[in-house]
DNA sequence: TGTCCTCGTGAAAAGCTTTTCTCAATTTAA
DNA sequence: TTAAATTGAGAAAAGCTTTTCACGAGGACA
């Protein structure tokens, strides 16, 4: 253990400039030096100090991770996309979970900002002022997943939640439901959960139908709140159609159809949002807009090393989705 | 930026020694002196360098973890577990996942070292004696979760694979099966998979049965496999309870038995392994034994600590397990 | 008043690597 | 054969922090 450049110079009985040029195969070395040098290498298992490195270099090569919640398949699947992308680069990944707590979030920035990370790749319910002015201090790339914020410095990689939306209420009008309701996500501002309930609106809107009659109800997201929300919607009107801003809602949704012995998808269809595993095994299954985490993590990954490598960027990058039909809809 | 800890001494007219006594409140500083630091260190929100740092102090405050696979929900719980009390510890996370390649596995060691992380939390499928290598050559702790490998540098954190599975298989006994069968894991030596067969045996042998006459399945962990062993174990034998050595194979049968109209539990019990989240809402629901892996990885993280601290250490640590009794059983 | 402590502070070293500069040696070109 | 160019390799600086050592000033005590 303990061993540093110098020590491998000697063994070698060569200067720590010339192991150094071995190990990164910079410059010249006579052939023979560099099989000594290579061979002390290989017997004392020798890894250059990463710190010292980074220091000197001004670059660490790891990249730093905020995601709200690791208990979430889909943010689980997002850290995989990213953790394999980033290997395949040769960076690593400092993980952070914040629960979605903002101040958690900043104090996650600034911990980065210590350790010297290379970038950012970002996750969470807001970005707000206060991230801004994080971001304004620091001078690295930052990547935002999963909203849009206009800033200079920052890349964002989304869905057009807008869109999809509208396509999948759609998809339920074109199956013949007529009176539709949504059970939304928390509605701040360039969210998710807000364009997701836009497009929805558009859609209702183009069918010439009053928005003003349409039942609606806020979830959080989980299955309870969704439960929730369809017992209250039906207790205030008869529907045949609902769209949930995620997975999770519609299945609490389903849940209580099922409770109430309420037919799926005769009497009413249900469409979800992200195509979570638990989806596909429920039943009834649910139809759902997919969106491919995995693919997100790397494209962040991808969006962090464009920028770095100076490559001219969209800003804005689009995710593509899916519409995935199954047995909660006709 | 660019800021260092001279910028700041220059700034509040000090030397970088009086600076970096207040930011580690170490040694005696004049009243008046903290105070210009202070608000110096307010208004241009340094943050020392955690290179420069943990190369002097030969700490970096930084865990390396290992997992297989964060698609699979129970080790994206665990990696949580980790994360949240590294967290409350003062220590990030380093993640890397290995897709249980042991190629992989060793590369992150190596990673690791150059990173120059504090400890490492380990997660695979088998330690081979190509590990106990890398360990050897280290000198940081070592935490090893899911399965026992004797090694006086390394700590064991896991579960009583075989009790469990004994008592699991006491169950299904106790409520009347008696033909039982198991669709096994990977028969690794020391391995989760391996533990869990012979609890099985045990029970099986304790009631008077002829391991002969049990007709036995191996599966790979996966939902395919255990679709794969429940049809191949019926045509060879009726039975009437099977123990999955974990919860996807525990699922995969049970879709067999319900697609062949078999009726669960009356004419065949099934009990899983783990209590994946798709056990509690499958239908019919499965039961299982419950293993927290949330507490599990923040049981490693404290042991990693405890190790770090020299407090005395049982090497060997056994997390508690639960048995779920839910629809797939009597 | 003189001696001994304590307090407060700065200079400097250590920790490890990469790169630039410099110089020597050897080869190529003229 | 001499000048120029190329190759090879070491010395030293830079990157940033913490801690030790040394020193001066001021207070306490005899």
């Amino acid at each position: 253990m303990g061993l540093n450049i110098k020590d491998i110079a000697k063994l070698a009985g060569v200067s720590p400039a010339t192991v150094s040029r071995v190990i990164n195969g910079t410059g010249n070395v006579a052939e023979e030096n560099k099989q000594r040098v290579l061979k002390v290498l290989e017997e004392t298992g020798y890894k250059p100090n990463a710190l010292a490195r980074g220091l000197l270099m001004n670059k660490t090569n790891v990249i730093g991770v905020i995601v709200p919640d690791l208990s979430n398949i889909n943010f689980a699947e997002f850290v995989k996309g990213i953790e394999n992308e980033a290997k395949s680069n040769g960076l690593s990944v400092l993980l952070t979970t914040s629960e979605n707590d903002t101040d958690s979030e900043i104090s996650y920035f600034q911990l980065f900002k210590e350790k010297r990370v290379d970038g950012i790749i970002f996750s969470g319910t807001i970005f707000t002022e206060r991230h801004r002015e994080e971001l304004e201090k620091a001078d690295i790339p930052f990547i935002v997943f999963g909203q849009w914020f206009e800033h200079p410095k920052l890349t964002c990689v989304n869905v057009d939640n807008e869109r999809a939306a509208y396509e999948a209420t759609k998809y339920l009008i074109s199956k013949g439901a007529k009176n539709l309701s949504m059970i939304m996500g928390p509605l701040w501002d360039r969210s998710a959960g807000y364009d997701r309930y836009s497009g929805f609106l558009k859609a209702i809107v183009e069918e010439g139908i009053n928005p003003k009659d349409i039942v609606l109800e806020e979830g959080d997201f989980s299955i309870k709140s969704g439960y929730k929300a369809m017992k209250s919607i039906l207790e205030r009107k008869k529907i045949d159609g609902v769209l949930a801003a995620n997975d999770f809602m519609a299945l609490g949704a389903i849940k209580y159809l099922v409770d109430k012995g309420i037919n799926i998808p005769d009497e009413v269809q249900v469409m979800g949002f992200d195509d979570n595993i638990i989806s596909e095994i429920y039943n009834p299954s649910l139809s759902t807009i997919k969106i491919d985490f995995y693919e997100a993590g790397k494209m962040c990954v991808k969006a962090f090393i464009d920028t770095t490598d100076n490559k001219p960027i969209d800003k804005n990058i689009l995710l593509p989705y899916q519409l995935i039909i199954r047995r909660s809809t006709k």
